[in-house]
DNA sequence: CTATTAGTGGAAATCATTTTCATTAACTTC
DNA sequence: GAAGTTAATGAAAATGATTTCCACTAATAG
């Protein structure tokens, strides 16, 4: 299940390209975990999952790259209370999968939901478009969480 | 302006005692300067706008205090992407001032916005009830930020 | 009023993230 | 393709928000 397409090079080299970024190879592999990983990767969970084939990358750049990819919008951070920063992978080319999280606020389990995701969206589209008006906002992103105790937490009280 | 009816004490006793915690000085001064303070409050920050007038009341029992009241719902912790924690009232008895929230990715500046709330929160409403259902979460709590550049940061690029 | 135990302050510990700095390697230009 | 420019890097150290520890205090129950 390679990355690449079948005709050039992964979808993200140009966004690098265009912004003066260099495409190093720690950042491919990155983008490489996060596009084969589900779920909601911590920037530790990233470094355990690239050392074993790539060694040399150490933490520190994953943190770094981890920023510029959430700067250059190709990876969302989330924060779901547990402490540290969860990362994934914003939606390729294709506009795939866009879904929003429901967080138990007791044992920090997290749910994707694309239940009411149309609505969801079209709503924050208009809503998007009004705000970026009235404050001049460039918005380029949006964050959806729902919280609560899960169905164990809930019913353990 | 004090904090209590005029009738008896502060709305937020009952919700303590129906749930065993003890009201101590320095969760009443918390929740205290919360209610006079507009703003995200980080823990730092009302440490030193409680330190002044009740000089006992240690950092780490603001930490401890912010946790359960945030539990118990009075308190929204929030997340502005700045490394702290930030805090804000929940609304109080007559669900007064609902807003959500606009944030500077460069910056961090945070504008609260009540524009189509009305909307916004129908929708929640919805959903809430929507995915509760779905996934037996006992929904307390919602998120809905909207990140992006604001005017000043968005024109020095 | 006394007993019980939740709550506390301060210091120390934790631990995710950032900084520092000398080194490496991506891209540009020839 | 080789050389130069400088962005990017790894490792170690620093940072800083939050948590833990533990002996002590004080809110509530009886």
């Amino acid at each position: 299940m390679p990355n690449t397409d079948r005709f050039g090079p992964p979808w993200w080299h140009g966004k690098f390209r265009g912004c003066g970024y260099r495409l190093t190879i720690g950042r491919e592999a990155i983008l490489d975990v996060l596009s084969k990983s589900e779920g909601h990767l911590s920037a530790e969970d990233i470094y355990m999952k690239v050392h074993p084939r790539y060694p040399s990358v150490g933490l520190t750049s994953i943190y770094r790259t981890l920023d510029v990819l959430s700067h250059l919008g190709l990876v969302y951070k989330l924060d779901f209370g547990d402490g540290r920063a969860r990362y994934e992978l914003a939606e390729g080319p294709k506009g795939s999968h866009h879904h929003h999280h429901l967080v138990c606020t007791d044992c920090n389990r997290v749910i994707d939901y694309t239940d009411f995701i149309d609505d969801e969206v079209e709503l924050l589209r208009q809503t998007e478009k009004g705000l970026g008006e009235k404050y001049k906002f460039k918005i380029t992103n949006h964050v959806i969480q729902f919280y609560g105790l899960c169905e164990r937490c809930g019913s353990r009280k």
